[in-house]
DNA sequence: GTGAAAGCGCTAACAG
DNA sequence: CTGTTAGCGCTTTCAC
């Protein structure tokens, strides 16, 4: 290790200029093998990249953003500090903010609980010289703030937002092919008496998945019983009430279909009180692959959402907004596609 | 809105020369009423402050950290991306890093599994430039990893070790306390004959949990029957299973404490198929507070980590650790405290 | 108390 | 293809 130690017991990586000495060229050079700009003469970047592995070099990425002058400080909005859909989304928007040199800024809006609230927390953000702002669900349902921030004018991408409209981007995922795809999942499988629970009644995303489980069965041919639909609140409890309803009936579904794992989970549990065993007796199937889902037992097979891809593609679909004076043929608001999980909850039939 | 738009239609925030201008002062003078190093004469710094408000001026990190040349690049390492605590962790850190002017890089470990992947992985982080590494557990508990990372000679904090030695420092909460506490708060509710579902063997929290239940119990002068003390492996399959082998016994337990939540989840499935209530036939607690305990029905009354907090004080451990040559005098390993979530699996016996 | 100068490490603009 | 000259916005000397 040859590396200089500071006074104050810090390692000094190497710096531009360094490995410039070391392979007898300007920083100017060097930099350009580093970006990979206009094409170095072949022997000259070999000797550069060759000073650099010596050195060790790592470029300042403080240096570069401040230098490029294209860096964005973005900030990242949302109110369940604990939650493993804000831990995936950060990993995306971080790691591209690092490649990219951006600078993510994470503003906990808890305490957003009344209408009142809502101007001293966007006078926050406002304020803080934030060049953009990500705004992670639910938070990106909520009509008043979303107003209130098109107001001030700051730029938004809404993340998996009510609807796809609006003055700003967003970035969605497709809930009502996903449902569909999953409904025709357990068609496949042998099940023709399917329940399922929707959503909270608030959320669009309830309805875009109700309607997904809809198209697929008519498209199977198979009729939907009024009384396998329940509506839940995206709640454990729920979930398990819905099911309590469905499994009492002489004629019980063969497989349920939850709008989202909590609930998957309460159907499960009203299985157990119901003397039944998950798959054997009933498949049961939630959404969104929550930690829930791979923690009960039996584990959940259910929908994922690509969240860190989301957090990813939320930074670039920012920075392409505010730099662009001209949003022409730009997508503003795009899809992404979902996986099935295939677990341990469902079971063919005959 | 005064402000500066450039060609590529970004916001120009003030910089310190225009605050200097307005107030009509040196640059120095804006930068030392910003740092309150030495007094600035009342008079001056009001102008200054004046302009700064005017010019909405808020001082560019980036710019101020490669000058003061303090910045440190942190890395942190996981290995479960899709993690609640993961994600109040790295809240936490953000907080600090960016208060700080500190640069959190994050480093995906998902992809070890076997002990031959370790090399390559820590080649990764000791290569990177990084001034240091939070170790997020699982991880934190690896001693093969830690070993290696140790070998490389980069300063880590380890998040909630194994144990508080070592060589370099760890941030852990005091998990015997914590469990003696709840206990005592079961006890005081009149429950007498309580069940204990142990973590993981591997895993030195299931040690330590089960330490502070034994010392409550001991202290209120209470047996511990050996039948009610059963090993679980921190999955809500194996609470549901020690759970079973509690419940089917003539005496059952009036209170049932699982060393986490998603063992006290399975607690609770299991009370369902054994056709009990929860908590008017029978109490359930757990530990962590992770979603799942507010997920379910009835909702857990769990033990709490400052999970938050513990990120943004690793971030300040490990700056010090690094900034100073002599560590003497300084706490290398600090113990938070935990507080007690009151919710719906308790309810008091005569 | 305050200011002027120099530079953190890098990249943009223009030369050559 | 490569080097030179300027800064990015701030803080650190060291003067006054």
């Amino acid at each position: 290790m040859a590396e200089k130690i500071s006074k104050s017991g810090r390692r000094q990586h190497a710096t531009i200029k360094e490995v410039a000495e070391l392979a007898g060229v300007s920083q100017m050079t060097v930099s350009r093998v580093l970006n990979r700009r206009d094409v170095v003469r072949e022997a000259t970047r070999a000797r550069v990249e060759e000073a650099i592995r010596e050195l060790k070099y790592r470029p300042n990425l403080l240096a570069r953003s401040l230098a490029g002058g294209n860096s964005l400080f973005i900030g990242m909005i949302f109110n369940n500090p604990s939650n493993s859909y804000l831990s995936e989304l950060l990993i995306g928007a971080m790691n591209r903010c690092r490649e990219a040199g951006h600078h993510l800024v994470l503003e906990d809006f808890s305490s957003y609980k009344e209408p009142e609230d809502v101007d001293e927390l966007v006078g926050r953000v406002s304020g803080a010289g934030l060049d953009g702002i990500l705004v992670v669900p639910p938070l990106s349902e909520d009509d008043l703030l979303l107003s209130k921030l098109d107001e001030v004018g700051i730029p938004c991408v809404l993340i998996a937002p009510r609807t796809r409209s609006g003055s700003g981007t967003s970035l969605s995922i497709d809930d009502e092919a996903a449902a569909k795809q999953m409904t025709e999942y357990l068609i496949e499988r042998g099940h023709k008496r399917i329940g399922f629970v929707i959503g909270a009644e608030d959320q669009i995303s309830s309805h875009r998945r109700y309607s997904g489980f809809q198209m697929a069965m008519a498209e199977a041919g198979l009729e939907i019983d009024p009384d396998l639909v329940r509506r839940g609140r995206f709640t454990y409890r729920s979930g398990m009430e819905a099911a309590d309803r469905m499994l009492d009936m002489a004629d019980a579904p063969t497989a349920i279909f939850a709008s989202n794992d909590d609930m998957a989970a309460g159907v499960i549990a009203s299985a157990f009180r119901h003397g039944k065993r998950v798959p054997e007796d009933i498949s049961v199937v939630g959404y969104d692959d929550t930690p829930i889902a791979s923690a009960i037992w039996p584990q959940l097979t259910t929908v994922r959402q690509p969240i860190a891809e989301m957090g990813y593609q939320s930074v670039d679909l920012l920075a392409s907004f505010i730099g662009d004076e001209d949003q022409a043929g730009k997508d503003l608001h795009p899809v992404l596609d979902v996986a099935i999980i295939e677990r341990d909850s469902v079971k063919r039939v005959s």
